[in-house]
RNA sequence: CGGGGCGUAGCGCAGCCUGGUAGCGCGCAUGCUUUGGGAGCAUGAUGUCGCAGGUUCAAAUCCUGCCGCCCCGACCA
C-alpha cells in the first residue's frame, strides 16, 4: 500500500486517559479509536493485526480437527432460561427487547446456542466427537472497562465447544485444544504459560488459563521454581500442614480482655502486643443466604474462590452488619468462634495454633489463650487462603514465585452442566440416551493483540513479531522529490509485492525524520531506507525494527534479501 | 453501586476562584525556504465552552438538574 492513500492517523501526543503501554500505542499508532466506554473501532492497521491473529487461530483450530461455524449474536432469552443463566449471569448480560417485547440478549458467550444447535442435529455416538468453533463479536457489560481493548465490553473472541461421548474422550478433546493453544500463542510471538485455573461455579472439572507474562496484567499467578506446577492465584493450592500432637498441658486459661474500639487485626495486634500470627480472624460470610463463620490466621487472606468451591454456593459475600449482629450478638469487629450462632469452618492455618486471640462476640472484648477442641470445635478444616511467598509448591515442596499476566485464552472442561440443563443427548451403542460431555475453549482475539504489544515495544513504539505484524516491510524514500529515489523505491515496492510480501511504500512528501518516527511507532519489522547517501553506490539500507541493526544491501539484491528475512520471521524457514 | 476527578478547536491543555472581546501548543490549509530521526518563516481556517434550566444588564466563569468520560473500590463462566 501507498502510505499517502492509507487511513493511518498516528499521533504524537499520548492520550491522557490511556494507562497501559498497549493502549497508548494502539491509539498513537492509529490502530483503534474509542467510540464509547469499552467499545472500540478498529482502523485498518489494527484490523490487519486482528485478522492475522484470527488466521493463526483458524489454522490451528482446523489443524486440531475443529470446524468453524458462525452463530447469532442476538439470542432469545428462552435458551438462557433453559440453562439457568438468564437469572444467574447478572448485569454483565446485555438484555434487549424487540418490537414485540420479546426478550433477547447480546451473546457474551455461546454455550447455549451451540448446544442447542448440536442437540438438534446430533443423535448418535457415531456423530461424535464434535468440536465446533466460531470467531465473532461478543458483548459483556463489564462493570468497569479499562486498558483499551484489553478489558472492554464489545470484543472479538474465538470460542470453541467440544461434544464427546464420555469423560475419557472429552479429555482427549481438551488436550487437543490445549496443544492447539500452545501453538497459537507461540506463533503469535508471545511469552506465555498455561496455568491451572479455578473452575468457578462449574465445579468439579478443571481448566487452564493461558497467561501472557506482563507486569501490567490484571491476573496474578504463581509457579513452582522447580516442578511445572503453575496456577492462577485463585486456584493455587496450599498443602494441608502436618498436625503436631496436641499437648493440652501448654494450654493457658481462657481470659476475656477489654479491648475498647479495637477491631482490625492491626489494632488487636498493637493493643495486645502480640503478632498477627497469634490472632485468629473470624469472618462472617453469607453463602446463598446462609451465614458461615470462617476462621483464618490473622496474617493470612481468605481466598473467596476456594471458599466458594468448598461451600458449593453460587453467591458469596461478606455478611452485612445485621447478619453479624444476629450471629455474634455484637457489632462488626468482635466476632469469634465461641458461642457463635452459625457453622464454623477453618483454614488449615489454624491447625497447629495454640493459645490464640479471638473476638469475644461481645462489643469491645476479645478472648486470649483460646484453643481448638477445648474451647470450641470446627466443622471442617480446608484450604481457604491465598497463597503467599512463604508457601511452598503443593506438588513438590520447592519454593514458589509469582508473576502477573494477561489471560488470553481459557480451556475449560464443562462436563455435563449444559448438556444436562439443555438435554443434549445422544444414543449410545446400546441404544440408550446419554448426556454429551462438553468442553469450551476461548481466545480473546483483541486481547491477544494487545498482550503482544505489552510484550513487544520500546521507547519508539510497537515492535511487531513478523507473524502478526500489520505489514512485513516499510519502504522509506528519504525524499520523494528526488526522481532516482522515488523510482528505486517504487521498483523495490513492486518487486516485493510480486513476492507476496506485505509492504508499505511511504510516499508521503514528509521529512525523513517524520517517516522514520511513524515507521518505528507502527512497528513494522523491516524498513528499507532509500536515500542519496547509499543510492549513489547502488545500495539501500535495511533496518531491523527490533534490534536497530542496519544492513547495506545492493538494490538488485534487496528483494531476495528481504524476502528471505520475512520468511525467516514468519517461521517459514526452508 | 460508593468515593474522587474531568468535560473549552481534530488532539493535549490554560482561562473559571474574583462574571464583561475565548486563548496556548500540536495538528490542519496556502506560499516560500528546507529535506537521513517529529524543520523554519509568513499568512489563514476551525468553538452551540457536554446538555437543560436558573441568577444577572451580562455566564465558559456563579447555582440546580441531567448526560458523558476517566480513576480508586466493590463485582466478575
Amino acid at each position: 500500500m501507498r502510505y499517502s492513500e492509507m487511513f493511518l492517523p498516528t499521533t504524537r501526543e499520548i492520550p491522557s486517559d490511556a494507562e497501559t503501554v498497549s493502549h497508548q500505542l494502539m491509539l498513537r499508532a492509529g490502530m483503534i479509536r474509542k467510540l464509547t466506554s469499552g467499545i472500540y473501532s478498529y482502523l485498518p492497521l489494527g484490523y490487519r493485526v486482528i485478522k492475522k491473529v484470527e488466521r493463526i487461530v483458524r489454522e490451528e483450530m482446523n489443524r486440531a480437527g475443529a470446524e468453524e461455524v458462525f452463530l447469532p449474536a442476538v439470542q432469545p432469552s428462552e435458551l438462557w432460561k433453559e440453562s439457568g443463566r438468564w437469572d444467574f449471569y447478572g448485569k454483565e448480560l446485555l438484555r434487549l427487547k424487540d418490537r414485540h417485547n420479546r426478550e433477547y440478549c447480546f451473546g457474551p458467550t455461546h454455550e447455549e446456542v451451540m448446544t442447542d444447535l448440536v442437540r438438534n442435529e446430533i443423535q448418535t455416538y457415531r456423530q461424535l466427537p464434535k468440536n465446533l468453533y466460531q470467531i465473532q463479536t461478543k458483548f459483556r457489560d463489564e462493570i468497569r472497562p479499562r486498558f483499551g481493548i484489553m478489558r472492554c465490553r464489545e470484543f472479538g473472541m474465538k470460542d470453541a465447544y467440544s461434544y464427546d461421548v464420555d469423560e475419557e474422550s472429552a479429555i482427549v478433546s481438551y488436550q487437543k485444544m490445549f496443544e492447539a493453544y500452545k501453538r497459537i500463542f507461540s506463533r503469535c510471538g508471545l511469552r506465555f504459560r498455561p496455568v491451572e485455573a479455578d473452575s468457578g461455579n462449574i465445579g468439579g472439572s478443571y481448566s487452564h488459563e493461558f497467561m501472557v507474562y506482563a507486569d501490567s496484567g490484571e491476573d496474578a499467578m504463581m509457579f513452582c521454581t522447580s516442578c511445572d506446577y503453575a496456577a492462577n492465584l485463585e486456584k493455587a493450592e496450599i498443602s494441608e500442614p502436618e498436625k503436631a500432637p496436641v499437648d493440652e498441658s501448654v494450654f493457658l486459661p481462657l481470659e476475656e480482655v477489654h479491648t475498647p474500639d479495637v477491631r482490625t487485626i492491626e489494632e488487636v495486634s498493637g493493643f495486645l502486643g502480640v503478632t498477627p500470627q497469634c490472632i485468629v480472624k473470624t469472618l462472617i460470610f453469607t453463602a446463598d443466604e446462609r451465614p458461615v463463620a470462617v476462621l483464618i490466621r490473622g496474617d493470612e487472606e481468605i481466598n473467596e474462590a476456594k471458599l466458594r468451591n468448598f461451600l458449593g454456593c453460587d453467591n458469596l459475600e461478606l455478611a452485612m452488619d445485621d447478619i453479624i449482629k444476629e450471629v455474634t450478638d455484637s457489632p462488626r469487629g468482635f466476632a469469634g468462634p465461641i458461642g457463635i450462632k452459625c457453622e464454623i469452618i477453618a483454614d488449615y492455618s489454624l491447625i497447629n495454633m495454640n493459645n490464640f486471640v479471638i473476638g469475644a462476640n461481645k462489643e469491645d472484648h476479645h478472648i486470649i489463650n483460646c484453643n481448638i477442641g477445648r474451647d470450641f470445635s470446627v466443622a471442617n478444616f480446608s484450604d481457604l487462603r491465598m497463597i503467599t511467598e512463604k508457601d511452598r509448591c503443593p506438588r513438590c515442596g520447592s519454593p514458589i514465585s509469582f508473576a502477573r499476566g494477561i489471560e488470553v485464552g481459557h480451556v475449560f472442561k464443562l462436563g455435563t452442566k449444559y448438556s444436562k440443563a439443555m438435554n443434549a443427548t445422544y444414543l449410545d451403542r446400546d441404544g440408550k440416551d446419554k448426556l454429551m460431555v462438553m468442553g469450551c475453549y476461548g481466545i480473546g482475539i483483541g486481547r491477544t493483540s494487545a498482550a503482544c504489544i505489552e510484550q513487544n515495544n520500546d521507547k519508539d513504539g510497537i515492535v511487531w513479531p513478523m507473524p502478526i505484524a500489520p505489514f512485513h516491510v516499510i519502504i522509506t524514500p528519504v525524499n520523494v522529490k528526488d526522481e532516482d529515489i522515488l523510482k528505486t523505491s517504487d521498483e523495490i515496492y513492486r518487486s516485493l509485492e510480486a513476492e507476496g510480501i506485505e509492504v508499505v511504500l511511504d510516499d508521503r512528501d514528509e521529512r525523513a525524520g517524520v517517516k522514520f518516527i511513524d515507521a518505528d511507532l507502527i512497528g513494522i519489522p523491516l524498513r528499507i531506507t532509500v536515500g542519496k547517501k547509499n543510492l549513489v553506490d547502488g545500495n539501500v539500507e535495511v533496518r531491523f525494527r527490533r534490534s536497530g541493526e542496519v544492513e547495506i544491501v545492493p538494490v538488485e539484491e534487496v528483494r531476495d534479501y528481504v524476502v528471505a528475512k520475512v520468511r525467516e520471521g514468519l517461521g517459514e524457514t526452508d
